[in-house]
DNA sequence: CAGCAAACTTGACACTGTCAAGTCACGTCT
DNA sequence: AGACGTGACTTGACAGTGTCAAGTTTGCTG
């Protein structure tokens, strides 16, 4: 009975973002679609627009979802680390690494100008959620003297256009033999004394 | 003569690129395409894909202008500071960040994955010259001794980042009364021996 | 002057997002 | 219990998009 009905699908929503991230995933985010997730799912081609306001509300909804891993892939690389401050700190910049790696069309959609000024209130948590990992884990070092956010700045963009470059370019720097890590390109800071 | 032929515009090519980043930087990426670009300049629908062999050729030439002024600001800015070593690779990276601010829509094009592979000769040229600007600057200091590339990637990564965060944000950190600058978070280098 | 290649035009096709109008199912209120 | 209304979709249409095939015109070249 709950098999075929042809109106209420029951939870079309999730399903309608679950498509959507398997197209960006598998196709790239110019090949997602309205009327392909809706063909995906099996409904009608104005269904998904009807949930979720428009494009960019789907758009929205996914890139939601896409910080949800991304958080997750940062507190795994955190704890994978040992308790050293400046592991702790190259292990949430892995997961931020490995994030833009495989989940390529995710990373660029969550910090697409399409979604930056989106109402949507679920996205605008989980994105200042993402920045508190960072937050979090900056707390173990000194603050900087001329900010007290100076540091979080100053690794948010490094790790951020590192992650950007490399996979822009497949490796960093192009075409070397020997690859810089981001290791190799992290700054010294100085522990917290406790 | 050379007025209004119905053929042969003259130099048709160029006049589609300067249409082109004129719609960019008035309307956006989203709403350049190639329909509208033809209407700018008054012909037919389907002459640029002729010119450009479909949008990406337009979006690679545009983008090689891109890059073009991307260098001019950066060397400008590297002109417009002082000679000490690091206020030299401040002038760079503050051109850097204006042309982030002012040509936004450029700035999302020429770093946008759609371009990334273009086969197009004169995009490869232009944009390893961006990079050479870099690692001119770069050659003032010290090379790090993890590797010999190491802080050129390191200042491309911050910078690129930051700025692109700048643009996501308006401000950096987000709605912080007390903004952070380039120079706070760039670290020390030390200036090579002469 | 013949011919030809390049520079466009014209028309069509499939695909996209959005909107208006319709249909259907289900809960609520009287 | 029956009317009703709201939300969940469907159906159909429209304008805009990139791309391709086939034309037409232009200017050069032999």
């Amino acid at each position: 009975m709950t098999e075929k009905s042809p109106h209420h699908h029951g939870n079309l929503r999730p399903a309608l973002i679950a498509a959507g991230i398997d197209i960006l995933e598998t196709e790239g985010l110019q090949h997602l679609s309205l009327r392909r997730v809706a063909a995906k799912v099996g409904v009608s081609h104005a269904a998904p627009a009807h949930h979720f306001h428009g494009k960019n509300g789907l758009l929205a909804a996914i890139a939601a979802e896409g910080f949800r891993t991304f958080i997750r892939l940062m507190k795994e690389g955190r704890s994978a680390a040992g308790p050293d401050p400046r592991a702790q700190l190259l292990g949430i910049c892995d997961g931020y690494m490995t994030f833009a790696q495989d989940h390529a069309a995710l990373f660029q959609l969550i910090f697409s100008p399409e979604i930056k000024n989106d109402p949507d209130a679920d996205l605008q948590s989980v994105a200042q959620a993402s920045f508190g990992v960072l937050v979090e884990t900056c707390a173990l070092f000194e603050p900087a003297p001329s900010h007290p956010l100076a540091n979080e700045m100053m690794i948010w963009s490094l790790v951020h256009g590192f992650a950007t470059l490399r996979r822009f370019h497949g490796s960093v720097p192009p075409q070397s033999a020997t690859p810089i890590t981001f290791a190799d390109i992290l700054p010294q800071l100085t522990p917290r004394r406790r």
